[in-house]
RNA sequence: CGGGGCGUAGCGCAGUCCGGUUAGCGCGCCUGCUUCGGGAGCAGGAAGUCGGAGGUUCAAAUCCUCUCGCCCCGACCA
Protein backbone atom coordinates (compact mmCIF):
# COMPACT_ATOMS: atom_id res chain seq x y z
CA UNK A 1 0.00 0.00 0.00
CA UNK A 2 2.41 2.88 0.74
CA UNK A 3 4.96 3.51 -2.19
CA UNK A 4 8.35 4.11 -1.07
CA UNK A 5 8.25 2.90 2.64
CA UNK A 6 10.16 -0.53 4.11
CA UNK A 7 7.91 -1.88 6.16
CA UNK A 8 8.96 -2.01 10.01
CA UNK A 9 8.78 -5.73 10.11
CA UNK A 10 11.45 -5.95 6.97
CA UNK A 11 14.23 -3.61 7.91
CA UNK A 12 13.17 -1.08 11.04
CA UNK A 13 16.07 0.94 10.01
CA UNK A 14 15.46 1.09 6.74
CA UNK A 15 11.80 2.14 7.47
CA UNK A 16 12.95 5.03 9.40
CA UNK A 17 15.07 6.50 7.25
CA UNK A 18 12.02 6.11 4.18
CA UNK A 19 9.90 7.79 6.91
CA UNK A 20 11.43 10.80 7.17
CA UNK A 21 12.24 10.78 4.02
CA UNK A 22 8.64 10.42 3.13
CA UNK A 23 7.06 13.08 4.98
CA UNK A 24 10.08 15.10 3.78
CA UNK A 25 10.99 16.03 7.36
CA UNK A 26 14.92 16.16 6.66
CA UNK A 27 17.79 15.12 3.86
CA UNK A 28 21.19 14.81 4.33
CA UNK A 29 23.42 18.39 3.30
CA UNK A 30 26.62 17.73 1.16
CA UNK A 31 28.51 18.23 4.34
CA UNK A 32 28.98 14.51 6.23
CA UNK A 33 26.77 13.65 9.26
CA UNK A 34 25.12 16.72 9.16
CA UNK A 35 21.43 17.28 8.13
CA UNK A 36 19.02 19.66 6.37
CA UNK A 37 15.78 20.23 9.01
CA UNK A 38 13.34 20.51 5.96
CA UNK A 39 9.93 23.06 6.46
CA UNK A 40 8.18 20.00 7.83
CA UNK A 41 10.59 18.74 10.16
CA UNK A 42 11.29 22.19 11.36
CA UNK A 43 8.15 22.55 12.02
CA UNK A 44 8.01 20.15 14.61
CA UNK A 45 10.64 21.28 16.30
CA UNK A 46 9.13 24.83 16.44
CA UNK A 47 6.01 23.08 18.46
CA UNK A 48 8.49 21.30 21.21
CA UNK A 49 10.07 24.73 21.38
CA UNK A 50 7.29 26.45 22.01
CA UNK A 51 5.89 23.93 24.51
CA UNK A 52 9.31 23.25 26.38
CA UNK A 53 9.60 27.27 26.35
CA UNK A 54 6.91 27.50 27.63
CA UNK A 55 7.83 24.77 30.62
CA UNK A 56 10.80 26.57 31.26
CA UNK A 57 9.30 29.89 31.84
CA UNK A 58 6.68 29.09 33.90
CA UNK A 59 9.56 27.48 36.30
CA UNK A 60 11.06 30.47 36.21
CA UNK A 61 13.46 30.52 33.77
CA UNK A 62 14.93 33.02 31.25
CA UNK A 63 16.18 33.05 27.55
CA UNK A 64 19.94 34.22 26.74
CA UNK A 65 22.77 33.23 24.08
CA UNK A 66 26.18 32.90 24.64
CA UNK A 67 28.78 32.41 21.92
CA UNK A 68 29.18 29.46 19.51
CA UNK A 69 33.38 29.63 19.88
CA UNK A 70 34.97 28.34 23.01
CA UNK A 71 38.47 29.20 23.51
CA UNK A 72 40.41 25.63 23.27
CA UNK A 73 41.77 26.70 27.20
CA UNK A 74 38.15 27.05 28.68
CA UNK A 75 37.05 24.00 27.47
CA UNK A 76 40.37 22.43 29.07
CA UNK A 77 39.51 23.69 32.86
CA UNK A 78 37.43 20.82 33.92
CA UNK A 79 39.45 17.84 34.05
CA UNK A 80 36.35 15.13 33.45
CA UNK A 81 34.76 17.50 31.08
CA UNK A 82 37.54 17.74 28.94
CA UNK A 83 38.13 13.90 28.62
CA UNK A 84 35.03 13.40 27.70
CA UNK A 85 34.31 15.74 24.94
CA UNK A 86 37.64 16.61 23.38
CA UNK A 87 38.19 13.68 21.14
CA UNK A 88 34.12 14.44 19.65
CA UNK A 89 35.03 18.93 19.23
CA UNK A 90 35.89 20.55 15.71
CA UNK A 91 38.34 22.69 16.19
CA UNK A 92 38.81 26.60 14.42
CA UNK A 93 42.38 27.32 13.80
CA UNK A 94 41.95 30.16 11.02
CA UNK A 95 39.71 33.14 10.94
CA UNK A 96 40.22 35.91 8.67
CA UNK A 97 42.98 34.31 6.83
CA UNK A 98 45.27 34.26 9.38
CA UNK A 99 46.55 31.41 12.12
CA UNK A 100 44.78 31.67 15.38
CA UNK A 101 47.21 32.87 18.22
CA UNK A 102 44.30 30.28 20.41
CA UNK A 103 41.78 27.90 18.53
CA UNK A 104 38.56 27.90 19.21
CA UNK A 105 36.66 24.89 19.88
CA UNK A 106 32.95 24.73 17.96
CA UNK A 107 30.82 23.92 21.16
CA UNK A 108 30.06 20.80 21.64
CA UNK A 109 28.14 21.75 24.98
CA UNK A 110 28.28 25.35 26.70
CA UNK A 111 29.20 24.85 30.29
CA UNK A 112 32.55 26.33 29.82
CA UNK A 113 31.78 29.48 28.24
CA UNK A 114 28.69 30.12 30.31
CA UNK A 115 31.00 29.48 33.96
CA UNK A 116 33.78 31.77 32.32
CA UNK A 117 30.92 34.43 32.35
CA UNK A 118 28.83 33.30 35.29
CA UNK A 119 31.90 33.79 37.41
CA UNK A 120 32.06 37.60 36.39
CA UNK A 121 27.98 37.83 36.95
CA UNK A 122 28.36 36.17 40.85
CA UNK A 123 29.53 37.66 43.79
CA UNK A 124 26.86 37.21 46.44
CA UNK A 125 23.90 35.33 47.29
CA UNK A 126 21.80 38.26 46.55
CA UNK A 127 23.14 37.50 42.51
CA UNK A 128 21.59 33.75 42.79
CA UNK A 129 19.88 32.00 41.47
CA UNK A 130 20.49 32.44 37.82
CA UNK A 131 18.34 30.62 35.65
CA UNK A 132 19.21 30.36 32.10
CA UNK A 133 18.31 28.51 29.16
CA UNK A 134 19.94 28.53 25.98
CA UNK A 135 18.55 27.47 22.44
CA UNK A 136 21.16 26.71 20.08
CA UNK A 137 23.21 24.31 18.00
CA UNK A 138 25.78 22.37 18.93
CA UNK A 139 28.74 20.25 17.12
CA UNK A 140 29.97 17.24 18.04
CA UNK A 141 32.25 14.86 15.87
CA UNK A 142 30.17 11.67 16.04
CA UNK A 143 31.41 8.17 14.32
CA UNK A 144 28.55 7.24 13.07
CA UNK A 145 25.00 9.31 12.55
CA UNK A 146 21.51 9.06 12.24
CA UNK A 147 18.88 11.51 11.21
CA UNK A 148 17.94 13.31 13.77
CA UNK A 149 18.90 10.76 16.46
CA UNK A 150 22.85 11.62 16.11
CA UNK A 151 23.86 14.29 13.34
CA UNK A 152 27.40 16.24 13.69
CA UNK A 153 26.12 19.66 14.18
CA UNK A 154 22.13 19.26 16.20
CA UNK A 155 19.67 21.54 17.91
CA UNK A 156 18.86 21.56 21.20
CA UNK A 157 17.98 23.84 24.51
CA UNK A 158 20.77 23.63 27.13
CA UNK A 159 19.85 24.79 31.01
CA UNK A 160 22.35 26.15 32.84
CA UNK A 161 21.19 27.06 36.48
CA UNK A 162 23.48 28.49 39.60
CA UNK A 163 22.85 28.08 43.25
CA UNK A 164 23.80 28.69 46.57
CA UNK A 165 23.10 25.84 48.16
CA UNK A 166 23.84 22.10 47.06
CA UNK A 167 19.99 21.53 47.89
CA UNK A 168 18.72 23.89 45.82
CA UNK A 169 20.61 22.75 42.91
CA UNK A 170 19.48 19.10 43.24
CA UNK A 171 15.93 20.88 43.67
CA UNK A 172 16.20 22.25 40.43
CA UNK A 173 18.21 19.45 38.61
CA UNK A 174 15.04 16.95 39.46
CA UNK A 175 12.32 19.44 38.29
CA UNK A 176 14.24 20.32 35.25
CA UNK A 177 14.13 16.22 34.67
CA UNK A 178 10.49 16.44 35.73
CA UNK A 179 9.47 18.79 33.12
CA UNK A 180 10.94 16.60 30.43
CA UNK A 181 8.81 13.65 32.00
CA UNK A 182 5.94 15.51 31.37
CA UNK A 183 6.88 16.87 28.18
CA UNK A 184 7.80 13.63 26.95
CA UNK A 185 4.21 11.57 28.46
CA UNK A 186 2.06 14.59 28.03
CA UNK A 187 3.09 16.04 24.34
CA UNK A 188 5.35 13.27 22.86
CA UNK A 189 2.68 10.78 24.15
CA UNK A 190 5.88 8.79 24.82
CA UNK A 191 5.83 7.60 28.41
CA UNK A 192 9.50 7.11 30.13
CA UNK A 193 11.13 5.80 32.35
CA UNK A 194 12.95 8.14 35.31
CA UNK A 195 16.57 7.77 37.24
CA UNK A 196 19.94 8.47 37.34
CA UNK A 197 22.84 7.20 35.11
CA UNK A 198 25.41 5.40 36.48
CA UNK A 199 29.36 6.33 36.94
CA UNK A 200 30.39 5.43 33.27
CA UNK A 201 27.05 6.79 31.93
CA UNK A 202 27.09 10.13 33.51
CA UNK A 203 28.14 13.31 31.80
CA UNK A 204 31.27 14.40 31.23
CA UNK A 205 32.08 16.87 34.82
CA UNK A 206 28.76 16.14 36.73
CA UNK A 207 28.08 14.64 39.54
CA UNK A 208 24.86 13.29 38.71
CA UNK A 209 23.16 12.81 35.43
CA UNK A 210 19.56 11.92 35.70
CA UNK A 211 17.90 11.05 32.64
CA UNK A 212 14.22 10.22 30.82
CA UNK A 213 14.81 6.98 29.04
CA UNK A 214 11.81 5.71 26.29
CA UNK A 215 11.62 2.26 24.84
CA UNK A 216 11.19 2.59 20.57
CA UNK A 217 8.59 -0.12 18.57
CA UNK A 218 11.72 -2.29 18.06
CA UNK A 219 12.15 -2.38 21.66
CA UNK A 220 15.19 -0.14 22.11
CA UNK A 221 15.89 2.08 24.91
CA UNK A 222 16.52 5.61 23.70
CA UNK A 223 17.96 8.45 26.03
CA UNK A 224 15.14 11.60 25.82
CA UNK A 225 16.64 13.84 28.00
CA UNK A 226 18.82 14.58 30.46
CA UNK A 227 19.61 16.97 33.58
CA UNK A 228 23.26 17.08 35.36
CA UNK A 229 23.45 18.29 39.08
CA UNK A 230 27.23 19.60 38.55
CA UNK A 231 27.91 19.92 42.05
CA UNK A 232 30.87 22.96 42.52
CA UNK A 233 32.38 21.38 39.87
CA UNK A 234 32.12 23.84 36.99
CA UNK A 235 32.71 26.60 39.80
CA UNK A 236 35.49 25.60 41.03
CA UNK A 237 37.31 25.08 37.54
CA UNK A 238 36.38 28.54 36.67
CA UNK A 239 36.68 30.07 40.18
CA UNK A 240 33.61 31.49 40.68
CA UNK A 241 32.28 32.12 44.15
CA UNK A 242 30.02 34.41 45.88
CA UNK A 243 29.36 35.27 49.96
CA UNK A 244 26.88 33.68 51.65
CA UNK A 245 23.98 35.53 54.11
CA UNK A 246 27.02 34.59 56.79
CA UNK A 247 30.08 36.43 54.72
CA UNK A 248 31.24 32.94 54.08
CA UNK A 249 32.78 32.47 50.62
CA UNK A 250 31.99 29.04 49.01
CA UNK A 251 31.41 27.77 45.49
CA UNK A 252 28.59 28.12 43.28
CA UNK A 253 26.54 25.08 43.17
CA UNK A 254 25.42 23.99 39.32
CA UNK A 255 23.34 22.40 37.16
CA UNK A 256 22.42 21.86 33.40
CA UNK A 257 19.87 19.87 31.53
CA UNK A 258 18.79 19.61 27.28
CA UNK A 259 16.92 17.75 25.06
CA UNK A 260 17.76 18.10 21.51
CA UNK A 261 16.32 17.28 18.02
CA UNK A 262 16.67 14.12 18.80
CA UNK A 263 13.67 14.36 20.36
CA UNK A 264 11.53 14.25 16.86
CA UNK A 265 13.35 10.43 15.74
CA UNK A 266 12.23 10.01 19.13
CA UNK A 267 8.58 11.15 18.52
CA UNK A 268 9.02 9.07 14.75
CA UNK A 269 10.55 5.40 15.86
CA UNK A 270 7.81 5.57 19.33
CA UNK A 271 4.21 5.87 17.09
CA UNK A 272 4.96 5.94 13.49
CA UNK A 273 3.73 2.80 11.22
CA UNK A 274 4.38 1.30 7.59
CA UNK A 275 2.09 4.49 6.02
CA UNK A 276 4.35 6.69 7.15
CA UNK A 277 4.56 9.16 9.87
CA UNK A 278 2.05 9.52 13.09
CA UNK A 279 2.45 13.06 14.66
CA UNK A 280 0.90 13.29 18.42
CA UNK A 281 -1.74 15.96 18.44
CA UNK A 282 -0.39 18.13 20.41
CA UNK A 283 2.47 18.67 18.48
CA UNK A 284 1.04 18.59 15.11
CA UNK A 285 1.96 21.91 12.59
CA UNK A 286 -0.89 20.73 11.58
CA UNK A 287 -3.47 18.52 13.09
CA UNK A 288 -6.29 18.75 10.46
CA UNK A 289 -6.38 19.09 6.87
CA UNK A 290 -9.66 19.09 4.78
CA UNK A 291 -9.40 17.54 1.54
CA UNK A 292 -12.64 19.08 -0.63
CA UNK A 293 -13.55 16.42 -3.59
CA UNK A 294 -14.84 17.15 -6.85
CA UNK A 295 -15.40 16.26 -10.32
CA UNK A 296 -16.12 19.11 -12.62
CA UNK A 297 -15.05 22.63 -12.61
CA UNK A 298 -18.18 23.78 -11.75
CA UNK A 299 -18.52 21.62 -8.80
CA UNK A 300 -15.14 22.17 -7.86
CA UNK A 301 -16.56 25.97 -7.13
CA UNK A 302 -19.03 24.64 -5.66
CA UNK A 303 -17.56 22.59 -3.18
CA UNK A 304 -14.77 24.75 -2.26
CA UNK A 305 -16.76 27.87 -1.44
CA UNK A 306 -19.09 25.27 0.74
CA UNK A 307 -16.11 24.35 2.87
CA UNK A 308 -14.77 27.63 3.17
CA UNK A 309 -18.07 28.65 4.79
CA UNK A 310 -18.04 25.51 6.82
CA UNK A 311 -14.64 25.67 8.29
CA UNK A 312 -14.83 30.11 8.49
CA UNK A 313 -15.82 29.56 11.85
CA UNK A 314 -12.71 27.20 13.02
CA UNK A 315 -10.65 29.68 12.37
CA UNK A 316 -8.73 30.67 16.00
CA UNK A 317 -10.38 27.33 17.53
CA UNK A 318 -7.81 24.81 15.78
CA UNK A 319 -5.20 24.98 13.33
CA UNK A 320 -6.28 23.05 9.77
CA UNK A 321 -5.66 23.56 6.12
CA UNK A 322 -8.11 23.17 3.20
CA UNK A 323 -6.40 21.27 0.57
CA UNK A 324 -7.47 22.82 -2.86
CA UNK A 325 -4.91 21.65 -5.16
CA UNK A 326 -6.84 21.29 -8.59
CA UNK A 327 -3.42 19.10 -10.21
CA UNK A 328 -4.00 16.18 -7.88
CA UNK A 329 -7.01 13.80 -7.00
CA UNK A 330 -8.30 12.91 -3.49
CA UNK A 331 -6.55 9.46 -3.31
CA UNK A 332 -3.02 11.17 -3.99
CA UNK A 333 -3.74 14.04 -1.51
CA UNK A 334 -4.89 11.59 1.32
CA UNK A 335 -1.82 9.24 0.75
CA UNK A 336 0.31 12.23 0.91
CA UNK A 337 -1.24 13.74 4.30
CA UNK A 338 -1.09 10.01 5.68
CA UNK A 339 3.08 9.71 4.67
CA UNK A 340 3.23 13.32 6.53
CA UNK A 341 1.54 12.33 9.73
CA UNK A 342 -1.12 14.63 9.82
CA UNK A 343 -3.55 13.75 12.51
CA UNK A 344 -6.88 14.63 11.34
CA UNK A 345 -8.47 14.74 7.67
CA UNK A 346 -11.66 15.79 6.87
CA UNK A 347 -13.37 14.63 3.47
CA UNK A 348 -16.29 16.90 2.16
CA UNK A 349 -17.62 16.31 -1.22
CA UNK A 350 -20.83 16.45 -3.12
CA UNK A 351 -22.38 13.33 -1.43
CA UNK A 352 -21.35 15.06 2.09
CA UNK A 353 -23.05 18.14 1.05
CA UNK A 354 -25.94 17.03 -0.36
CA UNK A 355 -26.48 15.07 3.16
CA UNK A 356 -24.91 17.87 5.44
CA UNK A 357 -22.38 15.60 6.06
CA UNK A 358 -18.57 15.30 6.47
CA UNK A 359 -15.99 12.39 7.00
CA UNK A 360 -13.19 12.74 9.42
CA UNK A 361 -10.61 10.00 9.35
CA UNK A 362 -7.97 9.65 12.23
CA UNK A 363 -3.88 8.71 11.06
CA UNK A 364 -3.24 6.30 13.63
CA UNK A 365 -6.37 4.16 14.05
CA UNK A 366 -7.55 4.85 10.12
CA UNK A 367 -11.28 5.06 11.74
CA UNK A 368 -13.54 7.16 9.46
CA UNK A 369 -17.05 8.32 10.44
CA UNK A 370 -19.20 10.81 9.27
CA UNK A 371 -20.50 13.52 10.91
CA UNK A 372 -23.11 16.18 10.66
CA UNK A 373 -21.43 19.24 9.70
CA UNK A 374 -22.74 21.56 12.20
CA UNK A 375 -20.55 18.83 14.80
CA UNK A 376 -17.50 18.44 12.61
CA UNK A 377 -15.39 20.99 14.96
CA UNK A 378 -16.39 19.49 18.17
CA UNK A 379 -16.16 15.99 17.04
CA UNK A 380 -12.62 17.06 15.65
CA UNK A 381 -11.70 18.23 18.70
CA UNK A 382 -12.41 14.96 20.70
CA UNK A 383 -10.90 12.81 18.18
CA UNK A 384 -7.47 15.02 18.86
CA UNK A 385 -7.79 14.67 22.14
CA UNK A 386 -8.40 10.91 21.75
CA UNK A 387 -5.64 10.04 19.74
CA UNK A 388 -3.33 12.08 21.73
CA UNK A 389 -4.08 9.34 24.57
CA UNK A 390 -4.18 6.43 22.61
CA UNK A 391 -0.83 6.99 20.90
CA UNK A 392 0.53 6.78 25.01
CA UNK A 393 -1.46 4.35 25.74
CA UNK A 394 -0.30 2.32 22.69
CA UNK A 395 3.37 3.26 23.41
CA UNK A 396 3.09 2.42 27.20
CA UNK A 397 0.83 -0.69 26.11
CA UNK A 398 4.01 -1.64 23.85
CA UNK A 399 6.53 -1.17 26.64
CA UNK A 400 4.79 -2.93 29.15
CA UNK A 401 5.01 -5.96 27.36
CA UNK A 402 8.48 -5.73 26.48
CA UNK A 403 9.85 -5.24 30.32
CA UNK A 404 10.87 -8.11 31.67
CA UNK A 405 12.17 -8.97 35.65
CA UNK A 406 15.05 -11.34 35.53
CA UNK A 407 17.12 -13.24 37.83
CA UNK A 408 18.91 -15.92 36.03
CA UNK A 409 22.06 -14.03 33.61
CA UNK A 410 21.48 -16.81 30.90
CA UNK A 411 17.82 -16.12 30.53
CA UNK A 412 18.91 -12.46 30.57
CA UNK A 413 21.33 -13.29 27.45
CA UNK A 414 18.80 -15.22 25.73
CA UNK A 415 15.64 -12.61 25.93
CA UNK A 416 17.71 -9.41 25.28
CA UNK A 417 18.37 -10.48 21.92
CA UNK A 418 14.72 -11.79 21.17
CA UNK A 419 12.71 -10.32 21.66
CA UNK A 420 14.62 -7.60 23.10
CA UNK A 421 13.12 -5.14 25.51
CA UNK A 422 13.64 -3.44 29.04
CA UNK A 423 15.43 -5.59 31.31
CA UNK A 424 15.06 -5.04 35.25
CA UNK A 425 17.64 -6.69 36.79
CA UNK A 426 19.50 -6.56 40.07
CA UNK A 427 22.95 -5.13 39.78
CA UNK A 428 25.61 -4.73 42.71
CA UNK A 429 26.93 -1.02 41.76
CA UNK A 430 30.31 -2.66 40.38
CA UNK A 431 31.87 -1.12 37.53
CA UNK A 432 33.26 -4.37 36.64
CA UNK A 433 29.74 -5.84 36.22
CA UNK A 434 28.50 -2.88 34.35
CA UNK A 435 31.04 -3.88 31.85
CA UNK A 436 29.94 -7.26 31.82
CA UNK A 437 26.66 -6.43 30.63
CA UNK A 438 28.08 -3.95 27.82
CA UNK A 439 30.06 -7.31 26.75
CA UNK A 440 28.07 -10.40 26.78
CA UNK A 441 24.87 -8.24 25.55
CA UNK A 442 25.74 -5.37 23.98
CA UNK A 443 23.45 -3.74 26.25
CA UNK A 444 23.65 -0.87 28.82
CA UNK A 445 22.26 -0.26 32.34
CA UNK A 446 20.03 2.25 31.81
CA UNK A 447 18.94 4.02 34.69
CA UNK A 448 18.60 3.33 37.87
CA UNK A 449 15.29 4.42 38.46
CA UNK A 450 14.60 6.33 41.53
CA UNK A 451 10.65 4.78 41.97
CA UNK A 452 11.79 1.40 42.78
CA UNK A 453 10.74 0.22 45.99
CA UNK A 454 13.92 -1.07 48.06
CA UNK A 455 14.32 -4.90 47.01
CA UNK A 456 17.00 -6.96 48.13
CA UNK A 457 18.71 -9.41 45.85
CA UNK A 458 21.92 -10.70 43.97
CA UNK A 459 23.71 -8.89 41.28
CA UNK A 460 22.87 -10.94 38.32
CA UNK A 461 26.32 -11.08 36.90
CA UNK A 462 28.26 -11.41 40.42
CA UNK A 463 25.92 -12.61 42.89
CA UNK A 464 26.99 -10.11 45.35
CA UNK A 465 24.12 -8.62 47.36
CA UNK A 466 22.01 -5.93 45.83
CA UNK A 467 19.69 -3.18 46.68
CA UNK A 468 17.45 -2.64 43.83
CA UNK A 469 16.51 -3.21 39.87
CA UNK A 470 18.59 -1.34 37.49
CA UNK A 471 17.12 -0.96 33.93
CA UNK A 472 19.33 -2.87 31.24
CA UNK A 473 18.37 -2.62 27.26
CA UNK A 474 19.96 -1.72 24.10
CA UNK A 475 20.18 1.59 23.44
CA UNK A 476 20.18 3.87 20.53
C1' C B 1 38.96 3.22 12.43
C1' G B 2 37.31 -1.89 10.33
C1' G B 3 33.69 -4.07 6.74
C1' G B 4 30.28 -3.18 2.56
C1' G B 5 28.11 0.09 -1.17
C1' C B 6 27.67 4.34 -4.20
C1' G B 7 28.75 8.97 -7.17
C1' U B 8 25.34 9.30 -14.74
C1' A B 9 18.77 14.88 -15.70
C1' G B 10 15.38 17.51 -9.66
C1' C B 11 14.94 12.26 -7.35
C1' G B 12 15.72 6.82 -7.94
C1' C B 13 18.53 3.88 -11.23
C1' A B 14 20.48 0.99 -15.97
C1' G B 15 24.69 1.25 -19.03
C1' U B 16 31.02 0.28 -16.91
C1' C B 17 33.12 -6.41 -16.71
C1' C B 18 34.00 -6.69 -22.88
C1' G B 19 35.81 1.43 -25.20
C1' G B 20 32.45 2.66 -30.84
C1' U B 21 25.87 6.02 -33.80
C1' U B 22 22.65 11.33 -31.10
C1' A B 23 24.10 8.36 -23.07
C1' G B 24 18.96 5.46 -21.74
C1' C B 25 14.69 4.01 -18.19
C1' G B 26 11.10 5.09 -14.07
C1' C B 27 9.22 9.02 -11.04
C1' G B 28 8.89 14.18 -11.01
C1' C B 29 8.55 18.74 -14.20
C1' C B 30 6.11 21.68 -18.69
C1' U B 31 1.81 21.78 -22.60
C1' G B 32 -2.90 19.80 -24.19
C1' C B 33 -7.19 16.62 -23.82
C1' U B 34 -9.89 13.13 -20.91
C1' U B 35 -10.23 12.35 -15.56
C1' C B 36 -11.23 13.33 -10.12
C1' G B 37 -14.87 9.51 -3.07
C1' G B 38 -7.72 5.81 -1.84
C1' G B 39 -1.17 7.16 -5.16
C1' A B 40 -5.13 8.90 -12.96
C1' G B 41 -4.71 7.83 -18.53
C1' C B 42 -3.05 9.20 -23.32
C1' A B 43 -0.18 12.39 -26.60
C1' G B 44 3.69 15.82 -27.08
C1' G B 45 7.96 18.39 -24.69
C1' A B 46 12.15 20.44 -21.63
C1' A B 47 16.09 18.88 -18.82
C1' G B 48 23.08 15.72 -18.59
C1' U B 49 30.39 19.41 -18.78
C1' C B 50 28.47 10.80 -16.65
C1' G B 51 31.94 13.51 -8.68
C1' G B 52 37.00 15.95 -9.92
C1' A B 53 42.12 15.93 -12.12
C1' G B 54 45.60 13.61 -15.15
C1' G B 55 46.72 9.68 -18.62
C1' U B 56 46.10 5.62 -22.65
C1' U B 57 43.45 5.65 -27.52
C1' C B 58 41.45 7.43 -34.03
C1' A B 59 37.60 7.19 -30.11
C1' A B 60 36.48 7.10 -22.76
C1' A B 61 30.49 7.13 -18.50
C1' U B 62 33.31 2.54 -19.87
C1' C B 63 40.49 1.15 -19.39
C1' C B 64 44.84 3.08 -16.01
C1' U B 65 46.70 6.52 -12.00
C1' C B 66 45.58 9.96 -8.42
C1' U B 67 41.86 12.49 -5.75
C1' C B 68 37.19 14.35 -3.40
C1' G B 69 32.71 13.10 -1.22
C1' C B 70 28.45 10.54 0.59
C1' C B 71 25.50 6.37 2.41
C1' C B 72 24.86 1.62 5.06
C1' C B 73 26.67 -2.10 8.95
C1' G B 74 29.96 -2.40 13.61
C1' A B 75 33.27 -0.11 17.95
C1' C B 76 32.34 5.83 20.65
C1' C B 77 27.95 9.23 21.95
C1' A B 78 22.30 13.48 23.21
Amino acid sequence: MAKGITKRSEDYSRWYLDVIAQADLAEHSSVKGCMVIKPNGYAIWEKIQGQLDKMFKETGHVNAYFPLFIPESLLRKEAEHVEGFAPETAVVTHGGGKLLEEPLVVRPTSETIIWSTYKKWIQSYRDLPILINQWANVVRWEMRTRLFLRTTEFLWQEGHTAHATAAEAEAETRQMLEVYRQFAEEYLAIPVHTGVKTESEKFAGAVHTYCIEAMMQDRRALQAGTSHNLGQNFARAFDVTFQNEDGVSDYVWATSWGVSTRLIGALIMAHSDDNGLIVPPRLAPLPVVVVPIWKSDDEMAAVISHVRELTASWKGKIDFKVDDRNQYRPGFKFNEWEKRGVPIRIEIGPKDIENKQAVIVRRDTGEKISIAQDQVLQVVLQKLQEMQEALFKRALEHRETYSFVVDDLEDFKKRIDEPGGFFWVHWCGAQACETKFQESSKSTIRLIPFDAQKEKGKCIICGSPSQQRVLVAKSY
